[in-house]
RNA sequence: GGGUCUAUAGCCAAGUGGUAAGGCGUGGGACUGCAACUCCCUGAUGCGUUGGUUCAAAUCCGACUAGGCCCUCCA
């Protein structure tokens, strides 16, 4: 498989470090609001690929972390802790926040067919994790104690920015409005493992370290959960472009610095989805969630259809205009799957063939845009219907799109009083008498099922 | 100011040196009582502008224009 490198900025051949099982971390949620679903686009991108790598024969242990602890918190931001914020909204906990968002989150992502990570653990269940970092990290002089935090000191290596090709000299600190100058750094570029002075005074969660009682920095988390679960030697590491820096590059740093070598091969971004104005977010615009698009009357998937549709490393940018066109297409794509009968044999020979080219597109850097292009071009080739039900079943285990819709086993339908519906509804038909013929239909459509008629008579599709 | 990315038809979008995939929409047709569904046909002498390299450029190089993102909250 190709991907592309963040650190080399190059699609780069995929070798992990142990052939059969790869390492996979993924940065996850701050659970102190729901998700919108740019930030669902990275869960989407980081589901492709791990799906991607089990339909290539790889095995993939991937561990993500919630974040359930404000981390905000450096003295030089002057803006709030997030989970507590929430929970002020909320009149609730910080922990009633992180449980109450977590299942939100979680739900979503079921929704959207995103699998939900082998591992997936909180920030605040992992603190000796952390001390025990931070603890050899002062031990070798990485990090530094001072105002009574702990810092790391970026001076101590040489290529801190080697993810982002900074310059020290250029970077200018507060660009954003509010930010302050820590004046208890001794360098402009360190940032926080541990704090127990903070501004931010009614801070919930606090744990009892050897510097003091107080609370993790938030770079530290990833670091920590990481080695936890998959030990000295990461695979891939993905996450949205904005972790980029600092987190990411800090990350790095420390873990780089605990571990005294190298700690992993590939960073993989997704890139974000926009509106119309640049960056979404929460406080601006329309907040837009899975629950939102629902009640607009769109499939959520086809949502993640408008996003496979493209690259993930190419910006999004969300219009309703795009999410029609998608909702079309993916609706269109559905009809025409459904339509296909079981009968007849798989030709083994085409369908090698045109799985290997699918296996082509999905291992060169995810191009899932030309992996429903060649849906489309099965569907419309002259294969028997059982070879392209049998590439579309194969295929959807890597788009998650439910290509097929599910028999309606769950619900239950009344055939016979179906069947006497379209039976008096073609008498109606026969005698002229549309009016009467239409009610029926629409009668029927109100239930959720769907006339079709046809040259062989009527049938019917039930909707979900 | 520094870093980084993007610009292809009304819309979404593939394409990484060999003469512009695919989808949506539009228009026409088949089917139908009418719809819906499905099927067939239909669109860029041109890929932000402009120089250059080359037998050959959307693809490589330079300049310019417009825009996004990052530069200590962020997916």
């Amino acid at each position: 498989m190709k991907i592309f490198n963040t650190l080399s900025r190059t699609v780069e051949e995929f070798i992990p470090n142990d052939k059969k099982e790869v390492k996979i971390y993924t940065c996850g949620p701050t659970v102190y609001h729901y998700a919108h679903i740019g930030n669902l686009r990275t869960y989407i991108f980081e589901d492709i690929l791990e799906k991607t790598l089990n339909y290539l024969g790889y095995s993939v242990k991937r561990v993500m972390n919630i974040t359930d602890v404000g981390h905000l918190t450096s003295d030089s931001d002057s803006g709030e802790d997030k989970m507590l914020k929430g929970a002020k909204r909320e009149n609730k906990t910080v922990l009633e926040i992180a449980k109450f968002y977590t299942d939100e989150f979680k739900k979503d992502t079921e929704t959207l067919n995103i699998k939900w990570p082998e591992i997936v653990s909180n920030a605040t269940d992992n603190i000796q994790e952390y001390i025990k970092i931070i603890t050899k990290l002062l031990d070798t002089h990485y990090a530094y104690l001072s105002g009574g935090n702990v810092y790391f000191d970026t001076t101590k290596l040489t290529d801190y920015y080697k993810l982002t090709n900074h310059k020290v000299d250029e970077m200018v600190t507060g660009v954003r409005d509010g930010v302050e100058e820590d004046l208890a750094k001794r360098n402009q570029a360190d940032f926080v493992l541990w704090f127990t002075k903070s501004k931010f005074e009614d801070q919930e969660l606090k744990w009892d370290s050897p510097w003091g009682v107080g609370y993790p920095g938030w770079h530290i988390e990833c670091s920590g959960i990481s080695m936890k679960y998959l030990g000295e030697y990461l695979d891939i590491h993905c996450g949205g472009v904005d972790n980029i820096f600092p987190h990411h590059t800090n990350e790095i740093a420390q873990s780089e610095a605990f571990l005294g070598h190298k700690w992993c091969n590939y960073w993989i971004h997704g890139e974000h989805l926009n509106d119309e104005t640049g960056k979404m977010s929460k406080s601006k615009g329309e907040f837009l969630t899975v629950t939102l698009l629902k009640e607009k009357g769109y499939d959520p998937l086809a949502y993640r259809y408008m996003c496979l549709n493209t690259s993930y490393r190419k910006v999004l940018v969300f219009s309703y205009e795009a999410l029609d066109n998608a909702s079309k297409a993916y609706q269109k794509l559905k009809n025409k799957i459904n339509q296909l009968s079981d009968e007849g044999k798989i030709d083994e020979v085409e369908f090698e063939k045109y799985d290997q080219k699918f296996k082509d597109y999905i291992s060169d850097d995810l191009n899932t845009s030309n992996a429903l292009s060649l849906l489309f071009e099965v569907l419309k080739s002259t294969l028997n219907d059982a070879t392209k039900l049998a590439l579309v079943n194969a295929w959807d285990k890597v788009l998650s799109l439910d290509l097929r819709n599910e028999k309606p086993e769950d619900r239950e339908i009344d055939v016979e009083f179906i069947n006497q519906k379209i039976q008096e509804r073609d008498a109606a038909k026969k005698d002229k008498n549309y009016s009467l013929a239409d009610k029926i239909r629409d009668e029927l459509a109100d239930m959720g099922i769907i006339l079709k008629d046809s040259r062989d008579g009527t049938t019917f599709e039930i909707k979900k």
